[in-house]
DNA sequence: TGTACATCAGTGAACGCGCGTTCACTGATGTAC
DNA sequence: TGTACATCAGTGAACGCGCGTTCACTGATGTAC
């Protein structure tokens, strides 16, 4: 059953065949362009199908004849913004060597970091305060696990490279709260509850340390955040990759 | 130089006199109160005078007797809502013996994450994206630090209990970068970097847990949050306290 | 204690703006025979 | 290859809504003598 928003990347990506479909495919883009670019500008409270069909020279009736509502703009947007942070972690950190765990990890640190500064109401969006009134749909979880997914992976990594720290034992509780967590992804059983904890911190602390930083929280506290940072997601390596044995 | 949103403040606190003078500072305290209630109902992007007024049984034009602006007033319900929390992690933490300084830093971590769970759009206010349109004055500085100023108290009492965890040295780029904020908080130079290091680490995986929770990154895949959050906190105890000696 | 004047709260209308969405309609493009 | 019909893009007007802020005005409260 494809919802509204399905229909909207369809008809951006389907392969054109007649002049309407080919208009259609690129128009429909184009919308979407438009309102990245004043997503980027303005921030998603911003976002108005109004001021998007202006930008166009369109009447703003006419937009609608390409997008069912601005939720569903909305929701498209939100989809490709985590495809885009998803493309420049993945393509950082495919270029080290695999075995360089820690380098990995870093890497997927500062291409997180270095996406949000470039694209700061686009990391709003995804990682802020939801935006009131508009509640995403199930279509944004595939996109938005891309990042976690990859950590998962690099943990994986770590474990079978006999690199994983020395698993602590966890609490019931938290044994249980994982189980979803297991059953969602895929994760093979032999991963130990600890390993999955460890992730998570490592997860939390990157984007605590991302979201502090942009959302204004050092104030003119910190000189060079940069430097904090890197700082910062060096020792929290410790938490994934055990030192040299 | 008194800034409007100190009039607000001010007119809500004063001693009063006359009728009038009665009048006015219970009048602002009403409108700040039914601010508020919005705030929480609907999110600072949600917040209109105008709104505020036609609950109050007041014309629309009859707030600005009382608030300059829809930004002062979004000032002062900012400074309050730090202040809550402020008052409301305090109190926790207050009740805990001073020697148990992982009960202390527990204490704080769930007061943060209760009055978050139960304020989630004060919380994203002062947290979370911020409102567009809108840049939050020097104002709110003080009433912003005062969690983590109780952090570097509970940090300076673990030091001279003599339960830090033997001191790393630091980057250079590092140190330099945390020169702001030991002039800004009046640090002793007695706290080594790593300390401070230590305790930004531990606020930051502190408010990116609360944050990754409360704006939905979890999803479905943690059954028990605060099982998890409580787990986490403790791990991330050892951060600032190293285990008994 | 009473009067004259100054201060201030609250009114009501207005300005100028923007928004999402619907709908009847026109004219161009596509399709089936 | 040409015609008849169906599909669809885009128009323009409208509905109904909400917002922040200003301004001239009224009537009540406060103050100085």
């Amino acid at each position: 059953m494809p919802t509204p928003s399905d229909a909207v990347r369809d008809a951006a990506l389907s392969v054109p065949r007649t002049a309407r479909q080919r208009a259609r495919t690129e128009i429909t883009r184009e919308i979407i362009e438009t309102a990245r670019r004043h997503l980027a500008e303005s921030g998603a409270a911003g976002l108005s199908l109004r001021a998007v069909a202006r930008d166009l020279g369109m009447v703003s009736s006419a937009v609608y004849r390409y997008v069912p509502s601005r939720d569903d703009l909305l929701t498209a947007l939100i989809i490709e913004s985590y495809e885009h942070l998803g493309d420049a972690v993945a393509r950082s950190e495919a270029q080290l060597r695999r075995g360089d765990l820690v380098g990995r990890w870093l890497a997927v640190c500062h291409a997180v970091r270095d996406w949000a500064l470039a694209n700061p109401h686009e990391y709003a969006l995804l990682y802020g305060s939801p935006v009131p009134g508009y509640a995403a749909p199930q279509d944004t979880v595939p996109a938005g696990t891309r990042v976690p997914m990859l950590l998962m992976q690099l943990s994986a990594d770590i474990i079978d490279a006999g690199m994983s720290p020395e698993p602590q034992r966890v609490p019931r509780a938290v044994h249980g709260s994982l189980v979803p967590l297991r059953e969602g992804s895929g994760l093979p059983g032999s991963v130990p509850d600890d390993s999955i904890v460890r992730g998570i911190m490592a997860w939390t602390t990157l984007f605590g340390a991302v979201s502090l930083e942009l959302f204004g929280q050092y104030g003119d506290g910190i000189a060079d955040p940069r430097a904090l940072f890197d700082h910062e997601m060096h020792r929290i390596a410790a938490l994934l990759v055990a030192p040299d044995q």
